[in-house]
DNA sequence: GCGATCACGTA
DNA sequence: GACGTACGTGATCGCA
């Protein structure tokens, strides 16, 4: 079997891929998994508790607008409620049933308390459940949480992890933070976290060759405020403020190869206001929109897209029959080189970082990778000099057409460390 | 006990 | 009829 694979890597381009990144990365995983990260079980037990009382509070008032008790975790008694009180959106989720998605129960939240509450009680009991109770069970003798890092489970590159997933830590709410706080470093050591400053948005004008977004990228600007003023036509410093929150949101989306309802949605706008926006968009980033045409050719004509290392993604749905089937392939093209090189960057900074450390004779050791972030555990007299060479080997990577910046931080938690 | 469904956490 | 990509996990629920 393994004279057919080498063959096959060789006649498929994929040796770099392969033999410079993939098989390399294999014993960095392995010490990665053993090494772990240490766990503060007693900040979990207090989130934990506090988050119970907090869902006993909201229950209860539920129960009273409701008019009745049910399950407040199971869609499907929710949905009943919502009929039973008249006030049930139209959506329907796959299977027929009344959806009681975040966005659906947002908009009922305008003119009712209920909904409002419900988002709440799931926001509070998805972290406790997911997090704060079920991190403790599977920690190791060590006291320290051992994730699989999965080498070959995504389409695009990317790693994922799991049992437990540790690229999903809550980071967005105020008690997700919460969260962060509970992951520590050893007895005098630190947590170093650094992270890729908008890699995909800079490997979108990298790949597309959009002049105008690498002008901005290479002169350092802040480009969520150069597609406020081009695309949303911000003038005033006023204007720029607001501008710039829906600029920053597409400029993210289009990278996905959103269309103007999803862009509607994120932003707020018509659907009609979205459609001119990405227009405007094309127009203005020239490149971008080229790319977004001709990834799909190119995919319908070879069978398969490719990172700019060489790795491959096969999209065979692209020339399905089914208009949905079709276009979700599409979108799946435009986006894997996208977020496919942006994997390959990152596994090569961590073989660089790592031979650096090592060859520095420093202790500091990567412990964690989610997808643009580092995650590395520092000895206290250690700390400066392994921001710096962290720092400098991530960077300097791989020498693209725009500069990479990482922002980097070190701190007795994965919370402050970032 | 298992799988489907729904929902939701991250980049 | 659907209309960002990539994941993993927990609770519920119906079925075996």
């Amino acid at each position: 079997l393994a004279p057919m694979l080498r063959r096959k890597i060789e006649e498929d381009g994929l040796e770099e891929i392969y033999t410079k990144i993939e098989l390399p990365l294999v014993p960095l995983l392995y010490e990665m998994e053993m090494a772990g990260l240490k766990v503060d079980t007693t900040v979990l037990k207090g989130l934990s508790d506090f988050i119970l009382t907090e869902v006993e509070t909201l229950g209860a008032k539920i129960y009273e607008l409701a008019g009745r008790e049910f399950n407040i975790g199971s869609p499907k008694q929710v949905g009943e409620v919502l009929q039973e009180l008249n006030i049930a959106s139209s959506r329907k989720t796959a299977t027929g049933q009344t959806s009681t998605s975040k966005d659906v129960l947002n908009e009922l939240a305008e003119t009712y308390e209920l909904p409002r509450l419900i988002i709440e009680h799931r926001e509070l009991d998805k972290l406790r459940a997911t997090y704060a109770d079920a991190l403790p069970k599977l920690l190791g003798a060590d006291g320290r949480i051992h994730s699989h890092l999965n080498q070959t489970v995504t389409t695009t590159g990317r790693l994922s992890s799991s049992e437990p997933n540790l690229q999903n830590i809550p980071i967005r709410t105020e008690l997700g933070q919460q969260i962060r706080r509970a992951f520590v470093p050893e007895e005098n050591w630190q947590l170093i976290s650094a992270d890729y400053s908008q890699l995909e948005l800079r490997l979108l004008a990298h790949i597309t060759r959009d002049e105008r977004m690498l002008d901005a990228f290479q002169n350092g600007e802040d480009i969520h405020a150069q597609t406020a003023e081009l695309v949303f036509g911000a003038k005033t410093p006023a204007e720029l403020k607001i501008a710039r929150r829906n600029a920053k949101i597409t400029n993210f989306a289009i990278a996905y190869a959103v269309e103007a309802y999803g862009l509607s949605q994120r932003v707020g706008i018509s659907r009609n206001e979205a459609k001119k926006v990405i227009e405007d968009y094309y127009e203005t980033y020239k490149g971008v929109k080229t790319f977004m045409e001709e990834t799909p050719k190119a995919a319908r004509e070879q069978g398969y897209v490719s990172s700019i290392y060489g790795r491959r993604r096969y999209v065979p749905a692209i020339k399905d029959r089914n208009f949905n089937v079709r276009h979700r392939a599409e979108r799946e093209a435009i986006n894997m080189p996208i977020q496919g090189t942006a994997s390959d960057i990152v596994k090569i900074a961590m073989l660089k970082v790592d031979a650096a450390l090592k060859r520095e004779n420093l202790k500091t050791r990567i412990i964690m990778q989610v997808h643009d972030e580092l995650l590395l555990e520092s000895p206290n007299d250690e700390v400066e000099r392994a921001l710096e060479t962290v720092k400098k080997e991530m960077e300097s990577a791989v020498e693209l057409d725009i500069p990479l910046i990482v922002e980097i931080g070190a701190g007795n938690n994965w919370m402050t460390a970032k």
